[in-house]
DNA sequence: ATTATCTATAGATCTATAGATAATGC
DNA sequence: ATTATCTATAGATCTATAGATAATGC
C-alpha cells in the first residue's frame, strides 16, 4: 500500500499496529538521516543505524523491507517537507511588489539557510541515486517543482528584465545560482574561494552577477 | 621512496625490476581508473579491477601495497598530466593580446573538452577524499595551482575590467565557472536546464554572464 | 492473540596474504 | 637467483533472516 510517489510494494513500510511503531521507525528515520548525510548510504551500515536509534537489527527490518527502503522514506520525509516549504514561499500573492532581484536575494538566503540545516544529505541522495535511476527521477522531480515556482515568479516580472531572451536567461540563471549554491556547500569538502568568504559576502557577489546577467535593477543598499 | 606528492611510504608503489612491471602497473592503473571514474572506488572491487586489466589479484598487491594505494597512484599520474597541460596553456607569452572574454572562453572550452574524457573522475576523487583528508588537499592544490595561473593572467589585464574590485571579481568569477562546469557535467546525474543546452551555448551563456559581472566587453560574434 | 523487539547467525562479499608456479635477465 | 604472477583462502564486514522473548491492547 504505497503512501506516497518513494514507497512501492519493493519498498514498503511496515503500517505500525502499535504506538511504538512510529517512535521507533522515526528514531530510525533520523538515525539514518544524520549517519547517510555524514558518510554516504552506502558507508553506513544497518547496525550502526540501529545503535544510534537505540534499537537492535531486527528492529529495523520489521519496520524497513530493507536498507533501500530505509533510503526511499528517508526521501519521503523530505520531499513532503521540501514541496510544502516551497509551495508555500512560492505563493505568488506573497511576492507582490518584489523585484526580480528581491525574489533572488530571497531564494538565495532561504536555500542557504535550510540546506545548511541538512549539510550533506542532497549529495549523500546523489550518490545513492547513482545506481538508482528511479530516485534520481524523484528527486530530480523535487528540483523541477522549486524550479517552476520560481520561474513564474520571474516570467511574471519579464518587463524588468533587460536580457534579449528573458525565458532562456530565467533558466539559466536559476540553474546557475543552484550550481553555486551546491558547489558551496559541497565545497567543506574542496576549498576554493567561494567558501572563503562569508555568507553574506557569497549572497551579495552572487546576485550582482545574476542580476548583471539578467539587466535587471540590483536592490538599493548601500548607496 | 616516494616518487612524487601522491606516493609516500604508506602508500608505496613497487618499482618494478622487470619490463614486464610497467605494462601491468598501467594496465592496473587504466582499469581502475575507467571502473572508479564509472561506479566510485568504493563500489569497486580488486578483483574486478585485476580481471580488467586481465591479471590476477594477487599482481594488484604485488605492485601496490593496498587498494588505497592504488588509487593513489591513480590521482599521481592524473595530476602530472594536469600541472603539466596547465601550465603549457597558462604560460603568459601564449596570450598576448587576447582579452579576458578570450582567456575565459578558452578556459571554458579546455575544460569542458578535457573533463568529458574522464568523465566522472573527479567526482571519485572528491567522494574517495571524504574519509582522506591528505587526498582531499592534494586535489585542492591542484585547483589552486590552475587558478593561480588564471587568475595571473587575467589581473595582468586589469584595466579592461569595470567591477570595483577586480581582485575580488576574478576571484568569484573563477570559482562560479567552475562551479558551473561541475555541475554541467555531474549533472548527467541530476538534469536541470544547464544539461539541456548544448556546450556551445552553455559555453556563450556562462561568458556573457561573467563578461557582463567582470564589465569587461564579450568577444565580437554575431554582430 | 497480535505486534514489536531482541539475539544469534547464515550467507554474501571484499581485502589482503601465504605459498606455489612461471618468467626474466644476469 | 630474482622478480612477477597465479591460486586458494583466512579474516573482516555487512545484509537479511529465523526463532525466541517481551510488550501491547482488545
Amino acid at each position: 500500500m504505497p503512501r506516497s510517489k518513494f514507497i512501492s510494494d519493493l519498498h514498503w513500510v511496515r503500517e505500525g499496529q502499535q504506538s511504538r511503531s512510529q517512535k521507533t521507525q522515526e528514531a530510525l528515520l533520523d538515525a539514518a538521516e544524520a549517519l547517510f548525510s555524514d558518510q554516504g548510504a552506502d558507508a553506513t551500515c544497518v547496525a550502526d543505524v540501529a545503535r544510534r536509534a537505540g534499537c537492535s537489527v531486527g528492529a529495523v527490518y520489521h519496520h524497513f523491507r530493507d536498507k533501500k527502503a530505509l533510503l526511499y522514506a528517508l526521501f519521503d520525509r523530505m520531499s513532503e517537507q521540501k514541496s510544502a516549504t516551497a509551495r508555500e514561499a512560492l505563493d505568488p500573492s506573497r511576492w507582490k511588489g518584489a523585484s526580480v532581484a528581491d525574489i533572488l536575494h530571497a531564494y538565495l538566503e532561504f536555500s542557504l539557510a535550510t540546506a545548511r540545516e541538512r549539510p550533506a544529505f542532497m549529495r549523500a541522495g546523489l550518490e545513492a541515486s547513482r545506481n538508482d535511476p528511479a530516485l534520481l527521477e524523484h528527486l530530480a522531480d523535487l528540483h523541477r517543482e522549486t524550479n517552476a515556482g520560481l520561474t513564474r515568479l520571474l516570467l511574471a516580472r519579464e518587463p524588468e528584465i533587460g536580457h534579449p531572451e528573458p525565458k532562456v536567461a530565467i533558466g539559466f540563471v536559476l540553474d546557475q545560482l543552484a550550481a553555486m549554491m551546491k558547489t558551496r556547500l559541497d565545497n567543506i569538502l574542496m576549498p576554493t574561494e567561494l567558501s572563503a568568504i562569508s555568507d553574506d559576502q557569497f549572497i551579495d557577489e552572487t546576485l550582482r552577477s545574476a542580476c548583471g546577467y539578467l539587466q535587471v535593477p540590483m536592490p538599493k543598499r548601500d548607496d
